[in-house]
DNA sequence: TCCTATGTTGTATG
DNA sequence: ACATACAACATAGG
């Protein structure tokens, strides 16, 4: 499911290891998540290491934690969900199932990172520097940096693309994915398919505005404990069968744009105007 | 059996 | 340089 509300929720799962020492780990150091990183070195750097805090950027986490005294001991663990990755805390005698690639055993319980289809990822640094995995991310959706401006540049930088492709660059929308993407762009009735140097300023600032408003609400719902975002939102109806645009009541149409499953409301998302 | 899936990356092609 | 289409990755569920 991951995307940035699931993303935080999941961050969050690990919480109950803060401040804990990591006293053994269980890993699969052939499985495909452990391909951009050196699994030997996680493997024996991970035990003895005490779990000082985490973060959420997107879609990507990073939890940091600490071997010794030194500054330079500091381990940076890198997590990418995918499609089907999941955090959990689990009991400290938790026997690590099939796809469970990752676990890591404190006294009180396991934190363990479980992904059967693998898409997600793995990585791993050490030392006092930010790793270069971690640098240079881009302006976070809530922050003061995710401006209008930033919105209407890339809009403009990728005017041929189309607007839900755009959506979807994490280099420039960090956290967004399929269904944010949908919800924005319905509740800004603009079709998915309209080429981004198209948009009018006003549209431009309406997914500005829609971005925002989809971020909170996500993170409010899904973000906290998972349950589903608030009624009313396209969400609910975007991948049932026979789904309706919430405020009409009009049949959602389907296709595939920028080689994505989108869904959008004839009614009130035209191609042109 | 076939299709789909909340993601990313690489390659071929226009 | 940009954009698109498609495959690949690995697995489950309808």
């Amino acid at each position: 499911m991951p995307e940035l509300a699931e993303v935080e929720f999941y961050r969050k799962q690990w919480d109950a290891g803060l401040g804990q020492v990591v006293e053994r780990i269980a890993m699969h150091p052939l499985a495909r998540v452990f391909r951009g990183c050196d699994a030997d070195f996680l493997q024996e750097a991970l035990p003895g290491a005490r779990l000082m805090s985490s973060e959420a950027h997107g879609k990507k986490l990073l939890f940091r934690l600490k071997r010794g005294r030194k500054k330079a001991d500091l381990l940076w663990l890198g997590l990418h969900m995918g499609m089907t990755g999941k955090l959990l805390a689990a009991p400290p005698d938790y026997r690590p199932a099939k796809h469970d690639h990752l676990a890591l055993f404190q006294k009180k319980q396991a934190l363990v990172f479980s992904d059967f289809r693998q898409f997600g990822q793995v990585q791993v640094s050490r030392g006092e520097e930010i790793p270069a995995w971690w640098r240079d991310l881009p302006p976070a959706i809530l922050s003061k940096d995710f401006s209008a401006a930033h919105v209407a540049q890339w809009l403009e930088r990728r005017r041929r693309a189309p607007v839900k492709g755009v959506l979807l660059m994490q280099e420039a929308f960090p956290g967004i994915g399929n269904w944010m993407a949908d919800e924005i762009l319905w509740r800004a009735g603009i079709h998915p398919a309209r080429p981004a140097g198209e948009l009018s300023a006003a549209e431009s600032r309406a997914i500005w505005r829609e971005i925002r408003e989809v971020t909170r609400g996500a993170l409010r719902t899904v973000g906290e404990d998972f349950r589903d975002p608030p009624k009313g939102w396209l969400f609910h109806e975007r991948w049932r069968r026979e789904g309706k645009d919430p405020r009409t009541g009009v049949p959602l149409e389907r296709t595939t744009v920028a080689g994505r499953t989108s869904c959008w409301s004839p009614a009130r998302q035209r191609l042109r105007s």
